[in-house]
DNA sequence: AACTCGGGGCA
DNA sequence: TGCCCAGAGTT
């Protein structure tokens, strides 16, 4: 079944009211890919800038394959989800070595490469290439939902084919790329999950959610469990402008960026400063409190009680930055901290 | 199917 | 403060 009057007013709308993002600007796929794994799960303004300064670095596959892992952090720095990055790393490594560093418009082949799931897949190909394949995101998921009012848990069976059906059909009489990207517009911008502006949707007249007057009973997802509350403490050892950092060890969260002595996470490393500085080789003394930093990350929401710290020698093997000159890549929380100090 | 991975912005 | 966001991989 075609829905050739819903793809009408969808593409007529999306036409005047889509966002001039930068990554609408292009047609290269490496560009496209990069903007579609930024965009997981983190806001556009979010990317806007960070994937302007990383297609700038890395204008293709093989310029980011080359990349250390301290230009990886730091091209992908405040965009969370780091692992993403290390996953299109190894994507651009197999494309530069295995496919002439193009990026494959076979959907299996490219949806074989790390970090491409399916809504990645559909949404890089129809944007790159017009290929008709669905690329339902949590913004997809509402709209849909709600338009046919459908009841289920939209991430799973039978409601994600139900979804992926319907986009589909949607493809029939338009440009897959064009209406993929208009439901994801829509529902960034209009079928919002809280007070959705369902007066200036195109949808408007289509939509059994609206019809029944409960257009925020959809989409029926999880809940997601309420995070837990931490205390940590951290001190800032500081030698003239340099502050004394720590690597994150492999295998911890957030691994291979600078954070700072006594900061673990997504639990505390030591809630005795003073120990953990002995710990680190150092002499001194522990100053006073200097200030309190929120942070939060996955499932913790975490207090960091920021502690000053006198040392008398600099110590062997410690690593000490200028934190506002280093292109090192600072951890978020390690910048929250340094951000607020006091002179 | 549940769990893990960040961070920011805003009602 | 609580909630949500252009998800994917692992267990």
């Amino acid at each position: 079944m075609a829905h050739p009057a819903l793809v009408d007013r969808l593409g007529t709308w999306y036409h005047h009211a889509q966002r001039d993002l930068p990554w609408r600007r292009t047609r290269d796929p490496w560009a496209i890919w990069v903007s579609e794994v930024m965009l997981q799960q983190t806001r556009v303004e979010a990317v806007r800038d960070a994937w302007t300064q990383f297609v700038a670095r890395f204008p293709a596959p093989a310029a980011f394959a080359a990349a250390s892992d301290d230009d990886l952090l730091s091209a992908w720095r405040g965009l969370g989800y780091y692992r993403r990055a290390r996953f299109l790393r190894e994507a651009a490594r197999r494309v530069a070595d295995e496919y002439d560093g193009i990026v494959p418009r076979d959907a299996a082949t490219f949806g074989a490469l790390p970090g491409v799931g399916e809504y990645t897949k559909g949404a890089v190909l129809s944007i790159a290439f017009d290929t008709p394949l669905p690329a339902v995101d949590g913004n997809v998921e509402r709209v849909v939902t709600r338009l046919l009012a459908l009841d289920g848990d939209p991430r799973r069976q039978p409601v994600t084919a139900r979804l992926r059906e319907f986009v589909g059909e949607l493809h029939q009489t338009s440009q897959p790329g064009m209406v993929n990207q208009a439901l994801m517009e829509l529902g960034a911008t209009v079928c919002t999950p809280k007070k959705p502006r369902c007066l200036v949707c195109p949808w408007h007249d289509d939509c059994a959610a609206r019809l029944r007057g409960e257009v925020e009973r959809w989409p029926m997802t999880k809940p997601r469990p309420k995070p837990i509350d931490i205390t940590t403490k951290v001190c800032v050892a500081r030698h003239g402008d340099r502050v004394l950092c720590r690597r994150i060890p492999a295998g911890e969260v957030n691994e291979g960026q600078l954070c700072l002595p006594g900061l673990g996470l997504p639990v505390p490393v030591s809630d005795d400063l003073a120990a953990h500085v002995a710990g680190l080789g150092l002499r001194g003394r522990l100053g006073p409190h200097l200030l309190t930093v929120r942070h939060s990350i996955t499932r913790y929401r975490i207090r960091v009680e920021v502690y000053s710290f006198a040392v008398d020698g600099i110590g062997e093997e410690l690593l000490w930055e200028h934190p506002k000159n280093s292109d090192l890549p600072f951890s978020t929380v390690a910048r929250k901290v340094l951000s607020k100090l006091p002179d």
